[in-house]
DNA sequence: GCAAAAGTGTTAGTCTTACACCCATGA
DNA sequence: TCATGGGTGTAAGACTAACACTTTTGC
């Protein structure tokens, strides 16, 4: 990290986000730890280039720390205390940290800066976990994957913005049918049940959330897959959109 | 108008509202003619305090034109193309305007600011239009309510901001019993369903929509309506929430 | 009594949920 | 042939939509 010019954002405006994947029938987020601050976890977030539209500057966020280009993202909530940053009660060791971090990047301008007053835009993306290469930030000591039964108290106001976008997947998951994107490209009748059974912390019966599923016609039967279990063997399964 | 302090607000981020009423069996908004620029109309619309929250920008932006306090009022969507003020073609001529209004408040900085990117919170309102004293603000030559059927085009992105609302509003109706916000505190059965066919632009069967109604017991029977016509009188209603 | 509109009842169809059962696989 | 889990069939219940019918009101 070479400088940090402020001048090429708008001030008072972020982006935080929720990015969403699915491995071991968890449904998991990823979060950064923080370099400033012990024990203090966040979520990915940014800001906003003068020169680009909201969706552009979410996607570009979401490509820093995923390399992945063209991944489900969609805005869910503005989150727009007043105080929402300014109180944190972690405010006043982050602007002492920022400034020891590297004093010549974060001049008492750029501090002020960063630790004012934010609305913050969340944008909730969905992306399939095995083809991502998190990538740390350079405010992050590091990035990790987490269960959402497993989530640590996050930075300001990052654990409600969590549950916020939890509560829109939730919403628009069996409406939108945006859950194969958490899957990778084939996929058993099983693990998009597990997957179901992840989302919304409950069991379904097979036979009818198969039935669910095949008459929602999305989907394309494929060969079967043979794992030398001693069971009849599965058939994969592709989403419709993806063959387009 | 005395004075523009654009120090007192965030740069760059605004307000604008879609406030719904209901008359004649119409679902109306309620529009602004601006004083700027020929033919130019605009959603009530503001900015925010630095010292407010966004609910409570976006709640006294309405006071101010409905008068109303205690409303129900919802953010729906974040609208944030780089270009989506500063690309109208009306920009130039509400530049010039503006300065010729009245130049000791619209200094060239006040200008540039008012006509620079905003990102935009849209938030959708839902009121008793009998209720309701529309207010002109500063910048509005008048304010009318207009029925949904009957919107003309408006300013800058007004009009994707208005499909946007009412795509929303149709969403969250039935769900979040929102409705019972347009009508006045007792209503016939006729009526609430006369507003259900104003929102979804279409006809319901009397029979299933009362049953409908009634069984999600949200609904108090009062006493019987006799308006002298020579027919059944019938009973008038009362929204629970409203008794607690 | 009659027309108009409110309100109720009843049935057919669809969708959801639960239970029972058959089928392919590899040891 | 047997245990295992995948996949299918069917019937009961809940919900929805359409039809027919009864009740109240003022002339």
């Amino acid at each position: 990290m070479k400088d940090f010019n402020i001048e090429q954002y708008l001030p008072n405006l972020s982006i935080d986000c929720v990015i969403f994947g699915y491995q071991d029938k968890e449904l998991k987020i990823l979060i950064a730890k923080s370099k400033f601050g012990k024990k203090s976890w966040n979520l990915p977030g940014g800001y906003i280039k003068k020169t680009e539209s909201i969706e552009k500057a979410a996607s570009r966020i979401l490509n820093e720390k995923t390399s992945l280009k063209k991944i489900f993202l969609e805005q869910f909530k503005v989150f727009g205390d007043k105080d929402r940053i300014v109180k944190s009660s972690l405010i006043k060791i982050l602007k002492q940290e920022f400034k020891k971090f590297d004093p010549k990047i974060f001049t008492t301008k750029v501090v002020e800066w960063m630790t004012g007053r934010f609305v913050c835009i969340g944008y909730y993306a969905l992306v399939d976990i095995h083809k991502v290469q998190p990538q740390a930030g350079d405010f992050d000591e590091y990035i990790e994957w987490r269960s959402i039964k497993d989530i640590p108290a996050m930075m300001h106001d990052h654990s409600e913005i969590t549950l916020e976008a939890l509560k829109t997947l939730r919403q628009n998951f069996d409406e939108k049918l945006i859950g194969f994107n958490l899957l990778p490209d084939t996929f058993t009748m099983k693990e998009l049940q597990e997957l179901y059974e992840a989302v919304f912390e409950r069991t379904f019966a097979n036979n009818n959330f198969q039935k669910k599923m095949l008459d929602q016609d999305v989907l394309v039967r494929l060969e079967k897959k043979f794992t030398g279990a001693q069971n009849k063997a599965p058939y994969l399964y592709q989403f419709k959109k993806k063959l387009k």
